[in-house]
DNA sequence: CCATGTTAATCGGAAATATCTATCGATCAA
DNA sequence: TTGATCGATAGATATTTCCGATTAACATGG
């Protein structure tokens, strides 16, 4: 019954039997089997059906979330045995956002000096991916913006605060500047990541807020893309100041501060609320903590 | 596999291989064979077995902890399916401490007013034995003492706190009083619960704290037997005052309040924690919290 | 309106799994 | 030592699962 349930995960992921199916690694007729055994069980349709994936009903997208609690539970459970006869071992999976990329490294590091036996995959997504992977249970944690949360689901555990800084040529316009306005920043034209990613949609609501419209010259996905320009002396960019400080400045290169509406856009660590949870993640969270104490001052 | 996690719950519910078989409904070799199953999958033994049942391991016993919230989450997901479907139904099962028994009423009623499909079993059971119940998913929900509560694993509904009295024939010793001391309660022989019942271990102690070794004529686990004699007027018992509320009270029968050092006993609706809880156990515990708004004044 | 491709359900048989009965081996108590 | 109890094991049987092939139901494009 239990594969059946991830089966319906699967289902839910891919919205295409077939595809599911090879997920599961199973052929498609026993992936319909297994929906349709649950169906039976239950005696209620669970998936709208043409000749096609429609979605799931009602009833489907209750079981869907009881799927989830209790698949995640059954790997959390065998994690923990494992945990209990080989040490804390295995791979972590972090999906982080751009602008917490700088973050990664100070839990990975004291947590594999802890744990040597630790591996880590770490991917790049936007908040509302990083979101949907935590949902399904594709990676363990993510680093992200707390705001909108949905708390009772996830267990957050704030890291630090974003602010931000123009990052620019010292002999570019503003490079001489101690700090400047979002009203400044709104002037020159900016590298910035793409408007899918929460970092970008906050500063460009800073930008609007000054009512000058600014002229985004080049979008990218990658905050490296954005720095390799940037560092050309030739490009202007914002960054929060961690990411500023991680990529050093070089002697041409200023991160000027910005001053101005400082509404606070929290990063943190979140992981599926389970208790007890899983010990790689359990780790981490506590790892989270110690290190959002350090960064506390 | 889910399946098989249920063997092991009987299996540490029964202690007993062949026993927990018969419960799961299948033979002993099956059940055997499934256990062995769910250790060879994690491959860690769970279970100590010397000719019998010696106990679960470290291991066996954190599996024990995840197959309990597995299994009931999967009941839990039948169960709000069927409500769905059916709308609410079914049969409610609740455990219940003997001095408690007159609040079940205020309980069912109303909720069966609003869910006429809904059927009840009331066990009536010590506390030790209603928190035992509970883990074991036998019952749904319980009505017991409050305190030493393992916060987390249950969500608790606070009704009253008991307040007890002296029932005592009006003519009879102490009869005549309008308050007694418990100094004065540990003079007379006494019908009380037995030991084993919380309520009797809260009484006890309450007298020992006067230094006079009370008489206990009849020990009985039933309240309605402790209500029988005290009838004839010829015995004296003490009670929590809604007990005696609801028992009536004939012309050669008083109850007279005790006063002194009054620990706070509150009793209350203990369920299951679980995130969303099972319809019926959900609808209940909205029943007992607008019961304890009624209760409050 | 038909051809074509996509998608999920259905069917039949092979393979895997589960369960039962019967029995054995170990342990414990008398 | 004997008898009783308990759990593991073996072998036979039944059930379930799963795959490959096929079919049915729709889309889409010509």
């Amino acid at each position: 019954m239990l594969e059946k349930l991830e089966f319906l995960l699967a289902l839910a992921r891919e919205k295409h039997f077939g595809r599911a199916a090879e997920v599961c690694g199973v052929t498609q007729p026993t992936l319909s089997a297994g929906v349709k055994q649950i169906e039976d069980a239950f005696g209620v349709l669970l998936v709208n059906r043409g000749s096609r994936f429609r979605g799931f009903t009602a009833e489907g997208e209750r079981v869907l979330e009881w799927a989830r609690r209790i698949v995640g539970d059954a790997r959390a459970m065998r994690e923990e045995v494992l945990a209990l006869k080989h040490g804390l071992a295995g791979r972590l999976r972090l999906a982080v956002v751009p602008t917490a990329l700088p973050m990664v490294e100070t839990l990975t590091t004291p947590l594999r000096a802890r744990h040597p036996n630790v591996q880590f995959t770490v991917l790049t997504r936007t908040s509302a991916e990083v979101r949907h992977l935590l949902d399904n249970l594709e990676v363990d944690a993510g680093l992200t913006y707390l705001n909108n949360e949905s708390p009772g689901r996830v267990t957050a555990v704030p890291l630090y605060r974003e602010s931000y800084r123009l990052l620019v040529a010292a002999d570019g316009p503003l490079g001489h500047r101690e700090q400047v306005t979002w009203s400044d920043v709104a002037q020159v034209p900016l590298c910035l990541l793409t408007p899918d990613m929460q970092n970008r949609r906050i500063i460009d609501q800073y930008l609007r807020e000054t009512g000058v419209e600014p002229t985004i010259t080049l979008e990218s996905d990658s905050m490296l893309v954005l720095y390799s320009h940037v560092r050309t002396g030739r490009w202007a960019s914002v960054m929060p100041s961690r990411v500023a400080a991680m990529l050093g400045l070089t002697d041409v290169l200023r991160a000027i501060p910005i001053i101005g509406a400082d509404t606070s856009h929290t990063i943190g660590l979140v992981a599926p609320a389970r208790e007890p949870m899983i010990p790689l993640t359990a780790a981490l969270v506590a790892e989270a903590r110690r290190v959002a104490v350090l960064l506390a001052d």
